[in-house]
DNA sequence: TCTGGGGTCCTAGGACCC
DNA sequence: TCTGGGGTCCTAGGACCC
């Protein structure tokens, strides 16, 4: 008996996406070699092709290649999240368009569902949908087709490589020969250590995992292994998720530009991110009643290492920026030691749950709950309307305090701010 | 001088319970 | 001195992803 399959899935990628989306804008730098920074212009965290040609490394800090970037003269932009969110949208909503399922991966990463019918051509079809992404919202993608979703991402390497740009993995003999030219470190799940394990029992291609012993794969790497085990053999175990479930933490966290040493900057700092990560849990409608704060020193910093945490439980779920600002705050002053030169800050959120699943605690039954709801709505909608951090919890930034960001070369907010529309201009 | 940020899942081990 | 067996919950850390 042979297993019929009904569905095969494609993986939608956006080719070097945050590169592409700076030249959306800078056309003239078709062609030639461009960089994208992390926050604080710390790490290369995208590239084009030209860039990845001269030998630029992902995730490189950006003083390695100093050199090399000045002497081929690669552009290098700072991160403009805003601009890639708000084109990552445009591209999720060509797709969603096209009438298939969809479930969006990731900011530049797609998976869809697509029927299986012998009178109908998928390869002809994405290669429409990809020319749609092109016309509609001007970015390139790459899209592979597989019956799971890790042999679609195989195909997807693929894909980019191919001028067409679309790519099917098909048949035991195409799957295994794609298989064999890729290492075992490019397929989808397994990382560095994982490699290291592998390598130990002769496994250095994808080939060689799909057709390694089930029983090692399990000892070595466990469940999440046996899973990609079994999808490298067409036997899918990851489903498409359509609806995205609620977030299980919210992490805010920056790296300071300068070192920060006073109780007072790192307070400022920890305000900042929680009223960002409240105001999160408000737009996902949902609230938490688990904040933990964590401050720590570079690691790379020759001065005495210090990092620790505290975990602050509320009382009862909320989203209130003032609530958890004052848990936050209490949980910083339990850590901070003087003496320090911090690099660091960050808080977690937990807990999290929907707004109105929440627990009833004993001290609050037949009492009104005293909600600052209101309040936040209020504070929401302006910080929407007039940029945020218009208005803000006690917070005073300006640019010469230590922890602001070193954003040097930001393109600006083409698509989502009135003031930096760019102009067009006709010819007749 | 300069080394990102935000997530998920899994596992092991400790505390605690009956 | 001898100290079971089964279970839950929580946390920390590892590994991975984009």
């Amino acid at each position: 008996m042979s297993l019929e399959i009904k569905k095969v899935f494609a993986l939608v990628d956006c080719n070097n996406f945050y590169a592409s989306c700076e030249r959306l804008f800078r056309p003239e730098l078709n062609g030639k070699p461009i960089v994208v920074l992390s926050n604080n212009d710390g790490c290369i965290v995208a590239r084009s092709n030209e860039a990845k040609a001269l030998g630029i490394p992902m995730g490189e800090p950006l003083f390695k290649v100093k050199n090399l970037i000045a002497k081929h003269g690669i552009h290098v932009f700072s991160s403009n999240y805003a601009l890639y969110g708000d084109l990552s949208h445009r591209v999720m909503e060509v797709l969603r368009q096209m009438e298939c399922d969809v479930e969006v991966y990731s900011i530049d990463e797609a998976f869809l569902s697509l029927p299986v019918n012998k009178t109908w051509d998928r390869l002809k079809y994405v290669a429409v949908l990809r020319e749609r992404v092109r016309k509609c919202v001007g970015i390139p993608v790459s899209i592979g087709i597989a019956t799971t979703k890790t042999l679609a991402k195989a195909a997807n390497r693929v894909a980019k490589k191919d001028a067409a740009g679309v790519f099917e993995l098909n048949g035991t003999e195409q799957i295994d020969k794609t298989l064999q030219s890729m290492d075992v470190g490019d397929i989808w799940g397994i990382g560095r250590r994982s490699v290291e394990k592998l390598n130990r029992y002769g496994v250095y291609t994808a080939l060689d995992l799909k057709r390694s012993d089930e029983t090692l794969v399990r000892k070595q790497l466990a469940v999440v292994g046996a899973r990609t085990l079994m999808e490298l053999n067409g036997i899918p175990c990851i489903s498409l998720e359509q609806a995205p479930p609620s977030p299980k933490s919210i992490v805010t966290s920056r790296s300071f530009g300068h070192p920060v040493t006073s109780f007072e900057d790192l307070r400022e700092a920890v305000i900042a991110y929680v009223s960002r990560a409240a105001e999160k849990l408000r737009g996902q409608g949902v609230e938490a009643d688990t904040v933990n704060v964590f401050v720590t020193t570079g690691p790379f910093d020759k001065q005495a290492q210090y990092s620790n945490n505290q975990t602050i439980s509320l009382p009862r779920p909320t989203a209130s920026t003032p609530v958890m600002i004052d848990a936050a705050i209490r949980g910083l002053r339990l850590i901070y030691r003087s003496g320090y030169r911090y690099r660091k800050a960050g808080i977690l959120i937990t807990g999290i749950t929907a707004h109105g699943n929440r627990q009833l605690d004993l001290f609050s039954i037949g009492k009104p709950m005293k909600e600052d709801t209101p309040l936040m709505a209020a504070l929401d909608k302006i910080n929407a309307k007039w940029g945020r951090g218009a208005i803000q919890y006690g917070i005073s930034e300006v640019s010469d305090k230590p922890r602001s960001m070193q954003q040097t070369q930001k393109s600006a907010a083409y698509t989502t701010s009135w003031h930096e529309l760019p102009i067009a201009k006709a010819a007749n």
